[in-house]
DNA sequence: GGCCGTTCTCTTGTATACAAAATGTAGCCA
DNA sequence: TGGCTACATTTTGTATACAAGAGAACGGCC
């Protein structure tokens, strides 16, 4: 049975201080975003509140806010388990992504204040640091915090939320079916480009540059259906492993 | 203190037989759309609880969900309240809807099934049907549940998912926002041109038709800041009222 | 040897008890 | 009269106990 992430997520917690709800999940959606937690692992009420200490309670909560960001499935009288989107799904994500990221992004050409395009080319210039010292969490995160960052800032905070979930849903697959060997994800120049449209004022070369970028993003993924059985296996032998 | 709504939401309760989290969501998201519910109305945990003869447990994880899809409120120690979404979320929502929905159909475009096709015209007719006999409720239920049959039918489900929120959000503001006086928002012909074009396979025409459906739609309500203050107004006056 | 039913354990679902926070109220003082 | 403080009530946050269901292991049977 591996449990090594019940020591790893103790240690964190214990740091924090006393944990919330929120804090489990933070830990959690992290974890997953990491692969330190493949698709299909379980994960128990009970065992959760034993590694943060909390009760249930909490644990429950968290679980279900974790449920509604499409993070784990939770079917009821069955334990939850880390979501394992399939092929088509991450298609239609990275569609969806597309079309509510080109729209935020056409919304938002010219109309950022100077500090919002400050932060923005703050995360694009760590990002290519991190990529050149070979740091690819690092740059994941840079990466992260930039889409975020255009979501926060969208004029229109409904289609903001809906890029906030799209750009975890995202993240989470393109770590699932990253094409095996490839050390990084990173497009040189993508973020780069769409930032300077933005402040041109361009908006629709900021929506192309979306659509470039996510393009280019989903063919560095591994999406054939015949390596998606294979993955499936592998999915199911590590959940029965971990039960 | 107006509770007329406890004995209302208990006798369907009852007649269900058990009640789970699920039922509550149902209960209370329809009472919301039917503003038996107005926005800023206190949901204390206790009383719901009461009123469907389950503990707090069930009522906090209903709770949690409703929250989830934006019907209530939920702050930290704080009671749960009907959610009040303002005039700017209001636009950003239809604004949301359209870029979604429009989307939806233009995929959907000559590929909805025969069957589909004669549910979607069912509601389209039970519509008219319920408009031309002034029963108003049965007619938002008919229009509600054509555009949760498109959503359901979306190629794309991640999509579908978000216009089936989308959906929900716009019929609550539609509810809160339409002009005093306005006996329906029925726009006549509009699903009826919709379907001929999602048949014919036009895609750029059922983008369109929604377009004007929901600029349509938008143009029925009172979105002036003016009147955002009076309703603000007596939103705090009946939140005190039913406190 | 393989398949099926039973039991047994583990996990979740629900209810309740207690603690903490916030709100509302009354009384006091300037 | 106006504002403020202290108290009382209400309501949520958390933990725990018990019940019900699902899944796994075992034994019997064909």
């Amino acid at each position: 049975m591996n449990n090594a992430w019940h020591t790893e997520m103790l240690a964190e917690a214990k740091a924090g201080g006393r944990v919330s709800d929120r804090d489990i999940v933070d830990k959690v959606r992290r974890a997953v975003l990491m692969q330190r937690l493949p698709p299909g692992t379980k994960l128990p009420e009970v065992t959760l509140g034993e590694v943060f200490g909390v009760s249930r309670s909490v644990v429950r909560k968290a679980l279900t806010r974790l449920a509604s960001e499409h993070v784990i499935d939770q079917r009821p009288n069955q334990v939850a388990r880390v979501r394992a989107p399939s092929i088509e799904e991450t298609r239609e994500t990275f569609d969806a992504r597309r079309l509510v990221e080109g729209e935020v992004v056409a919304l938002l050409a010219g109309r950022l204040p100077a500090e919002a395009m400050a932060a923005l080319s703050e995360q694009a210039r760590g990002e290519v640091a991190a990529f050149e010292r070979g740091d690819e969490p690092a740059r994941i995160e840079h990466s992260l915090t930039l889409h975020h960052l255009l979501a926060e800032h969208s004029p229109n905070r409904v289609l903001g939320a809906m890029l906030t979930d799209l750009v975890l849903r995202t993240s989470i697959v393109i770590a699932l079916y990253k094409r095996a060997g490839l050390a990084s994800c990173y497009l040189a120049g993508d973020h780069t480009r769409l930032l300077a449209h933005l402040e041109a004022g361009d908006a629709e070369a900021a929506r192309g540059d979306i659509h470039d970028h996510l393009n280019g993003l989903e063919a560095l993924l591994d999406l054939s259906p015949r390596e998606a059985r294979i993955d499936l296996k592998s999915i199911l032998g590590r959940a029965t492993e971990q039960a």
